[in-house]
DNA sequence: CTTTAATTTTAGGCATGCTTAACTTGATGA
DNA sequence: TCATCAAGTTAAGCATGCCTAAAATTAAAG
C-alpha cells in the first residue's frame, strides 16, 4: 500500500499526463502538488523502485500499469465521495473537493463499494468526469459538444460544466441547470451569442461566456 | 488542529479515564495504543506544552479543559460515522469501527454535523455508547441494567451488547435483538440462569453469558 | 532503611517527506 | 561549437513519530 503522499503523487501524474499526453517532467508534478522539484526527484526515484512509476534521470516520469491502477483507485474513490456528499448528504460544490481529497487516501474497497452500490453506480461525478468502476475500467465519455454549438430546436444532456469556481456551478444549480438535466434551445441570438435555454419548461438566457462553459450530449 | 497521533492520544487518554476514575499513566495509554512507553512519554511532554494535558513526570497525564475537548470531538466523529456505516450504508459490525478509526481524524465540522443530521441527530452509537454533541456536552445515559436483572413480565429497551466480539453482536442481530428494541422477558430459569426474551413475539433462549452483555432500560 | 523490582524517562537512531542551497544536465542561440 | 540559463538532481538538514537500550525514579519487601 503506497502512502497518502505517494498517492497523491501516482494521481497527479496520472491527471498531468491526460493533458499533457507527451511526457510528464517532474517539475509539473512538484507545481501540481505544490511541493519542491527536490522532493518530486526524490520521491520518483522511490516510486520506480517500488514500480509505481517508470523514471529516468532528466526524462521525467510515466506510470506503471500498477501505478495506473493505483492512479485510477484514488480518482474512483475521490468522485464517488463527491457524488456522495452532494447527493446524499446534500452539501455544496465548494465543500466537497477538499473533503474528497482527505477521504480518498483512508476509504477502504469495502467502503466505496457500498457507496458505489448506494449511488446505483454511476458513471460520472459532478464534473462530468468519468468514474472508474471496480475493475479500474473507465466508462466511455458520450460525445459532447459546446453549448454555444447547439442547435435551437433540439434537446440535450447537460454533462459538464467546466469551470471549478463554484459561484458559477451554485447559480446554475439554483436556475436547474444540473448535471444530466435534459434542456432544449429556444433561441440563439447573434448580437452577443447569448442563447435561450429551455429548463423544465422556464427559459433562461445565458451570456456566451457562461453557454461555453456548458458541454452538453444531444439526446437522441 | 493536533495531528492524527496526537488526537489518538487525546482519545485513548480520555477512555482511560473513564475506567480508572484515577490518573492515568503513560504505560496505560501505551499500551492501549499499542506503542512503547518512550514514546508515550515523549509525547506527553509535547502535548503537555501545547495545552491539551497536565503532566509531571512519573506523575501520569490528565487532559485539560482543551484536550478533553478534542477527545469529544473525536469520539463524536467516530460514533457518528458507526451509525451511518451502519444505518446508511449496511456495513456489519465487524467492519465500522476500523473505518471509523480513521474517518474520525479527517473529518470536517461541516462534513460531520451533516451526517449527524442526517441521522436526525441520534444520541447513542450502535453500542449503546452517548455521542457527544457538536458542542461537546453528553447526552444523559438512562439507568441501565443487565438482562440477567431484568423482571419476567416487565418491558425494556435494548441499550448496549457489551462485547466487542462481533460473532455476538451479529448473532443478535439475526434474531432482531438490536438496538433500541423492545424486549420483554418471558421466562428466566434458575437451573442455568438462562432467560427466555420476547421479540416481535418471536421467543429466544438466552444463555446467561450472553444475557450477561446485554445492558437495557427500563421502559415505563 | 535499604536493596530490589517495576515503572517511567532520557538518549540516540531511523523512516518519511518535506525544505534550501549547491551542483549537474541539456536545450538554445550567437 | 560553446557559453548560458532554465530545468532537474543531489546533499544536508529539519519535524514528526516511532523504536531500542540505558538511566533514573518510585514502590515494594525484607
Amino acid at each position: 500500500m503506497p502512502t497518502i503522499s505517494k498517492e497523491n503523487y501516482l494521481k497527479s501524474i496520472y491527471s498531468l499526463k491526460l493533458i499533457n499526453s507527451e511526457g510528464v517532467s517532474t517539475s509539473q508534478v512538484a507545481q501540481k502538488l505544490e511541493i519542491t522539484n527536490a522532493a518530486t526527484s526524490e520521491m520518483a526515484k522511490k516510486l520506480s523502485t517500488q514500480g509505481y512509476l517508470h523514471y529516468e534521470k532528466y526524462k521525467g516520469v510515466e506510470l506503471t500499469e500498477k501505478g495506473n491502477r493505483v492512479a485510477l483507485q484514488i480518482i474512483r474513490r475521490h468522485r464517488l465521495w463527491e457524488v456522495f456528499l452532494i447527493k446524499v448528504l446534500g452539501m455544496t460544490w465548494s465543500e466537497v473537493h477538499d473533503e474528497a481529497e482527505r477521504l480518498e487516501h483512508i476509504t477502504s474497497d469495502s467502503l466505496i463499494n457500498k457507496i458505489d452500490e448506494h449511488l446505483d453506480f454511476p458513471e460520472f461525478d459532478p464534473h462530468g468526469h468519468p468514474i472508474p468502476n471496480q475493475f479500474g475500467e473507465i466508462p466511455d465519455m458520450p460525445e459532447l459538444i459546446n453549448l454555444l454549438d447547439a442547435e435551437v430546436g433540439k434537446k440535450y444532456i447537460i454533462f459538464r460544466v467546466a469551470d471549478e469556481r463554484n459561484e458559477l456551478i451554485e447559480y446554475l444549480t439554483k436556475i436547474n441547470l444540473i448535471l444530466y438535466k435534459e434542456i432544449s434551445i429556444a433561441e440563439k441570438f447573434s448580437f452577443d451569442n447569448s442563447i435561450i435555454v429551455n429548463v423544465n419548461g422556464n427559459k433562461h438566457s445565458l451570456s456566451e461566456k457562461v453557454a461555453e462553459k456548458i458541454l452538453v450530449s444531444i439526446l437522441k
